[in-house]
DNA sequence: CGACGCCTTGATAAATGTCAAACGTCGTGG
DNA sequence: CCACGACGTTTGACATTTATCAAGGCGTCG
């Protein structure tokens, strides 16, 4: 049997989660980039819903067969308690991030998303403004107002519209701080 | 030695998990009530601070008593893991709360605290109005006009300010929703 | 070229925050 | 016993932030 961490739900290509609200909103849970796992709940019913921003290739295991395998592998036991609780640790930072300003909000979600998908200082996002305003709990128009004061700072460059380039990183990071 | 679920931190009284951000304002994570479990995380770091509203006996286990049993104990890591699981959950459901809008932060936090310490229709609340508002992440000012309203509606009841009477609970839930 | 989707910008509205003052309750000391 | 002060709460007037609604721009693909 291979070991556990490869058997999850992983996906290649952008996973996103999310709830839609008695308003109609919808609030993005998380973002999963290749290699990410997810969906590792406790309930009977995930509390989000999961799609696939284009084509992602998941790794699918059933959550009995998970507990079964706990059952009896204290090892794979002691890695399920990792990786909920390295989800515990994400969505503690996406609350914190929803009691911030629209500025820090978009802010953190670049810096996020620089550290998670940069190779240099250049960014190419695999979500629409739609799908950031969902995760920030702000609109569209917000987020796209904050991203266009950015770069009249001359913090980021916005050479395309999902294309990000982090100008200025120190005064990103004083922003978010 | 006694079971797993009897040697966590498990507070007498209540406790506030709150962390403080850059702008001075705070936020809390928490209310553990007793017979809650709290503090199970994963990094070296605890990311909230805890504190006691008035008098509390907390249990306390350490970090690595807890890791080394469960490396010996399959059961105790599938404990474990159901704890961190559950608390999982509830950050989600706090995180959902910070996305809605004052009224129904409110009325989830009345309804939350209703079901988890009202024996009748009547609850005392243990916290104060700022221990309110730095949990739904508002001012005091809102919360207290916000309270106001939903006495006026005749939703609930105030007979003192630490005093709350569900006075129509369909409502309160439709409001919430 | 034209249509469509996505993004940006602008004008205005709504929700919430800020600042200030009044109110109530409770405990203390005259 | 009453007066007073401290503290937490409520209320009011106003400011600020963000949402809403509407229009325009820009790139892509038929």
């Amino acid at each position: 049997m291979k070991r556990f961490s490869e058997k999850m739900n992983r996906p290649i290509g952008v996973i996103r989660t999310y709830k839609i609200l008695s308003d109609g909103r919808r609030q993005i849970g998380a973002f999963y980039l290749p290699g990410d796992v997810f969906g590792l709940e406790i309930g009977k019913e995930h509390q989000f819903s999961a799609e696939a921003i284009g084509n992602a290739t998941v790794l699918v295991v059933r959550r009995s067969a998970i507990v079964s395998l706990a059952e009896r592998d204290c090892h794979a036991a002691q890695e399920l308690w990792t990786y909920t609780g390295r989800e515990l640790h994400r969505v503690q930072e996406h609350m914190m991030l929803l009691v911030k300003n629209a500025q820090q909000r978009v802010v953190s979600f670049l810096l996020e998303m620089s550290e998670r998908l940069a190779t240099t200082d250049e960014v190419e996002l695999p979500m629409s403004r739609q799908d950031i305003a969902d995760y920030l709990g702000l609109t569209i128009e917000t987020v796209s107002r904050t991203m266009t004061q950015l770069v009249s700072d001359r913090t980021i460059g916005l050479p395309s519209s999902r294309r990000i380039v982090v100008r200025n990183r120190r005064v990103l990071c004083e922003l978010n701080s």
